[in-house]
DNA sequence: ACCTGAACACCGTTCAAGT
DNA sequence: ACCTGAACACCGTTCAAGT
């Protein structure tokens, strides 16, 4: 991480957006607790208080950076298909955007609602619950609920060591796993046995697939409940 | 959180459970980040460096935390229902203990499995999965979707300030119900009309009931699928 | 065995200046 | 308009002592 920036020279004009991926990318190497504003100054090659130019505190910092992981997401404009089809799509767009940087994911968790990028993504969300018949309240809760589990899933990735190097990373996910293969099997056989999935997935794309399959068919069962109180509506 | 542990005197013995117990009040009364290692000293009527005798170091402290969270539940020992009914309030027995304490929960999304109650909980709920008919890699993964998405839930808790006084706290709620109510209803008609459930809901039961329920019915959308593809297993 | 006390290298953030 | 520099009140954590 001592990155092209740190070069003595290399004095971009410094912007929010520049602090932010400069933040993100220390991040991505070193872990989320390797971001602190005097570390960011000194990586951009500027003193410890010139960052305050361009964000109120370090709580308007790590807003910029959810906002800048969910302005990764470009929403599909097709509108061609059924609402499941859709909100799978745009629910695997957001995950798609996390896991670029999971090191900093968590921070979307809270967050998806103070950014014009978490906005459109939420009303999209929103659109399409309603779309499949929900009420407004029910929007309001099923969409939140859909949003912070994926956010989640991301979060606590199998694997998502912070990454100081390849190496050091392997051994620390070995270490981990031998610890839950060595549990007592009298006590705790089901973990022992799905130790190896716990700690990495074999296939982390069919992993996150099934998360979103998951929301999908939570919203699809609740709705066949609905369905048998109201009118049914016309399937998308 | 000037509490009795702070009165001259009160030299209760020091150890792990006193000082997670305290962390936990302060976080409830001023938020996670007024949890320091000195802070805690102080609280205790102790030393800085006291606190040191019982945690190699502060990420030790919050796992103890998030330890204490999980130590909550109780297992339910009733085998007589259905796995999905078993599922269910297993999951509603986390949701209420992380619940307890919401400043703190989200300490437990990454830290399920390296504490007894903790283990003990995913033991459980893979317990119950496996009867539902999985295998042991969709175990590992469906389970821990399952908990991770309800730890989620609590975290994003609508309505979980920190709660510095409860007069305080009715202000921030309504400032952001505000925010929200008053964006462009031409952009973001949808999150203008969930504003007020999004804020704080109008009955908290019902909506983590709801989130349970989500998590349930996405497992036996899946699960469905299994079934058309292996032979069927008994239900129950 | 358990706690103290001083010290170190860091933080976020303020304020008053510089250019 | 944008950055600097010094300062303040706080952190987590070390090390060597005390009792």
């Amino acid at each position: 991480m001592t990155s092209s920036n740190s070069e003595a020279g290399s004095r971009i004009h410094l912007n929010r957006d520049v602090i932010v991926r400069c933040a993100i990318a220390i991040a991505d190497a070193e872990g989320i607790d390797a971001i602190t504003i005097r570390r960011l100054a000194q990586e951009l090659n500027v003193t410890a208080m010139a960052p305050y130019r361009h964000f109120r505190d370090k709580e308007d910092l790590l807003n910029g950076i959810a906002e800048q992981l969910l302005a990764e997401i470009d929403l599909p404009k097709t509108i061609s298909r059924t609402w499941d089809q859709e909100l799978a799509q745009v629910l695997s767009q957001l995950v798609a955007a996390l896991r670029l940087h999971p090191n900093v994911a968590e921070l979307v968790l809270t967050r998806v609602l103070l950014s014009t990028p978490g906005l459109s993504l939420a009303e999209h969300v929103f659109k399409l619950l309603t779309d499949a018949g929900f009420q407004s309240e029910q929007v309001g809760q099923i969409g939140s609920y859909a949003l912070s589990s994926l956010v989640a899933l991301v979060t606590t990735q199998p694997g998502a060591v912070t990454n100081p190097d390849p190496e050091f990373r392997d051994a620390l996910l070995r270490k981990k796993r031998i610890s839950l293969a060595s549990l007592s099997p009298r006590h705790y056989p089901h973990i022992v046995a799905a130790a190896d999935t716990l700690v990495s997935c074999t296939d982390d794309d069919s992993y996150y697939a099934l998360g979103v399959k998951l929301v999908i068919e939570g919203i699809k069962g609740i709705r066949s409940d609905l369905s048998t109180q109201t009118a049914s509506i016309c399937d998308g």
